[in-house]
DNA sequence: ACCTGAACACCGTTCAAGT
DNA sequence: ACCTGAACACCGTTCAAGT
């Protein structure tokens, strides 16, 4: 047997979901989604393969795992005594988190049960409560809510993943502006094009949050 | 009009891109993401594996084409003279489509340039400017509207893919309601769940969709 | 009980060879 | 030009064998 090119060949420590889980963020982190495969994980851990079955299901609970381990760091803060401000800083949180780690956002949108989601839906469904909201507002509130941010982040981080500098964004998008020209005569489309172009993801994510906010607020009660 | 499907083993009439996209969009009717395969679609046309990518790029532009064709057929129509109705109608147009094709859903929160979400823009852009948005008004309601609905229809394709009849998802969500209950004592997490339960996934879209309008109508506009 | 690593049953894509 | 199908370089998961 050659000698293999294991830089720590005995592990001190023993083998662990939180180690594993710890070890698929920084994978994800450096290589992307694509990354994250069983025998990165291993290699990383120095480890065989099946070795990780052992304390995870598989790679889907794997991911899940992940991203609750990236949202969970987000919805942990209790939040904001004013609940519209609380609402604005964890939509914010999440957005930012999934700027950070931009797999988080294909992953939430994969499975609506898994712990991460129903975390979002936890913390903001308390805030929405103290804002008033009760019975079928509350739910329908929460759940536009909730959708609209997990909505917003996906298309976000993977736009981000496509575009990753400013200027080629920018590019993209002024090319595309002209596309539409081309194609389509209609002012709406060639307008916001041009907008999108010149405007930051961030900020738009947050103008949509109070435009959420704000029919909230003044839509009338239904079913009342 | 579409061409009755053949079983011979002997092809009469050339592949071309629109029969792969079609024998694609076939397959991931009936066997959903995973069962999209290169050699699923080669064994459907009777053709070798290579074939293909004489036609398409490769997996990724095929899954994007056949989202396309999906949403293609909803976006074509013109649309209702009022813009409110234009746009509900739009809306669950697309998530009626993303209910019968559970696929299109998570495709196309993977790629927001992709041609059915520019699609969906360029439609929603147009209802929301003859409601009236200009400037920067209209791009931060284009964006939040193809968010939230783009993300509320991937949300419901995961969740109606995981628990397919009514009975299992209403089973699943009171479980969740329980276990919510235990671990957290908030009510307002115990009555969004509770809420969940009871209610049509559609309803609960259109909601969301009207508080999004009720929001754009009463919110006062930026950088004015 | 925990771990190993070869084996299994796949996969998308390429490419020399055919027509 | 279009098509074929074997070959290539992977992948997630399993499992007999080790400690």
């Amino acid at each position: 047997m050659t000698s293999p090119p294991q830089r720590n060949p005995r592990r001190t420590d023993a083998l662990s979901r939180e180690r594993i889980v710890e070890a698929a963020v920084e994978i994800l982190d450096t290589a992307g989604e694509e990354g994250l495969t069983v025998r990165a994980v291993t290699a990383r851990l120095a480890t065989g393969r099946g070795a990780i079955y052992h304390h995870v299901a598989g790679k889907d609970e794997l991911l899940a795992a992940a991203a609750e381990d990236v949202i969970g760091r987000v919805t942990a803060h209790p939040g904001d005594d004013d609940p519209r401000r609380a609402i604005r800083a964890l939509a914010l949180g999440v957005f930012d988190a999934i700027d950070a780690h931009p797999w988080v956002g294909a992953q939430l949108s994969r499975e609506p049960f898994q712990p991460a989601v129903l975390g979002i839906w936890t913390s903001l469904g308390v805030h929405l409560r103290r804002l008033g909201a009760r019975g079928a507002a509350l739910s329908e509130a929460g759940s536009a809510l909730v959708n609209y941010v997990l909505g917003a982040a996906a298309q976000h981080a993977a736009g981000a993943r496509r575009a990753p500098d400013d200027a080629a964004r920018r590019a993209y998008l002024e090319r595309l502006a002209a596309r539409w020209a081309r194609h389509d005569a209609d002012a709406a489309v060639q307008e916001s094009a041009a907008l999108l172009a010149g405007h930051d993801d961030r900020e738009q994510f947050l103008a949509g949050v109070d435009i959420f906010l704000t029919g909230v607020v003044h839509r009338p009660i239904s079913g009342g």
